[in-house]
DNA sequence: AATTTTTTACGTATTAATACGGATTGAATA
DNA sequence: TATTCAATCCGTATTAATACGTAAAAAATT
């Protein structure tokens, strides 16, 4: 059998540096590549044949999310492995909602990331244990093994625009003046997202906003 | 010489066996052991001599800096080098005061980790470039190099504590129960907040809340 | 074509937060 | 000792946000 050519996309040059050490020590393994951030990681994929790619959430211009969605888009043969420190279901059901084939915790064990691309590697799904187990428990006792939940996107396009706006310190006033629309109408939205976040105040929006990295 | 004794703590194992596998490529340096929270962290501490820690500030139960701090206490002969994600000179000031001896960010290549190293191990002080570089920038154009700014930790104790309750969604007048004073001294903390920090309104507070680690 | 969802807008009322102001006590410190 | 700062409390007024409604046009979906 080939090699498996692995790309790592993160930002922490010392993490990249130390993930393809250990990689690199399993045999049938191998490390072609590296990217600081999703723009340089798509230019990398055009040049090098790859067949995963080990991708953060987290990093500067281009977000994980879209560069999973272009990879998808451009290459769907290369597999997209998640490899996060979030441990939130909104972030899980968003990766597998642009084509990832695998999530997986930075807290998780590296034999769990040799398991994880095993596992990927022969076709299957994988989440993270820690992650899964979680899950189980808030969704009442539905195994979540394999089976991926819906992605439960609660929020419009223009609702996630609002609640931007909100989570980058504009009043109402601001919002409706940038977006062209009436107080009232900000009101409205913001109403209807406190609702379906299940949130009572501000607060509880800002952290949400944050957590799904609408704004920093 | 002997070889120079390193602690890796980290609550991501991946990244702390990436880091291992690295460190003990270069003669002269040891990994001799690792912990994945502030409290496991102590308990190695007392079996394991050691001259150096390599500490996240984010871990779950306690966190890098009380860490930090407990370490320079019991142990002021060991180095403290945090090795964090954070780029903000918050985070940088607090993590001085409690005695670190440097600052090193995730993103700084494999080879200033060496040089950080390096630097502690022969007594001086290490701050990443690209944090230092930054900085110099906003204020004035003085040299950050070895010169560390004083500590300015802008909020009180009490301050910090109601700053806690609002970024964990209570409302005034429930903060000012749990406190057990009147909802009016709440309101004084929380103007005197705002201006401390230059913030506007309630948003501005929680982002900052979150950034320095008082909820998640 | 029919239905649902999204986006827009408004009324009324209450509660929460912010912006000024001033003042006292106790602890820490110069 | 004198001074500073932290923590407490209050008055008055304004602005912002939340809690209930309703409704209608546009867009997307079935």
């Amino acid at each position: 059998m080939d090699k498996y050519r692995i790309v790592i996309a993160d930002d922490h040059a010392i993490f990249r540096q130390g993930m393809k050490l250990f990689i690199e020590k399993v045999p049938g393994l191998e490390v072609v590549g590296e990217a600081s951030d999703g723009v340089k990681l798509l230019e990398l994929l055009k040049q090098e044949e790859t067949d995963m790619v080990l991708l953060d959430i987290t990093m500067p211009g281009l977000k994980g999310m879209e560069a999973a969605k272009e990879i998808n888009k451009k290459y769907p043969v290369i597999a997209v492995l998640m490899l996060t420190m979030h441990k939130t279901k909104e972030y899980l059901y968003q990766a597998f909602s642009t084509g990832a084939r695998g999530y997986l915790l930075k807290e998780d064990s590296d034999v769990e990331l040799l398991t994880a691309i095993e596992t990927i590697r022969k076709g299957d799904i994988y989440v993270s244990d820690l992650l899964a187990s979680e899950l189980s428990e808030d969704v009442s006792n539905k195994t979540t093994k394999g089976k991926i939940p819906a992605i439960s996107e609660p929020l419009s396009t223009r609702e996630r625009e609002v609640l931007k706006l909100i989570a980058e310190e504009n009043l109402n006033k601001e919002i409706a003046h940038l977006l062209g629309i009436s107080t009232r109408t900000v009101e409205s939205h913001r109403a209807n997202i406190l609702r379906k976040l299940g949130k009572e105040n501000t607060v509880g929006l800002v952290k949400y906003a944050l957590r799904i990295g609408l704004t920093k």
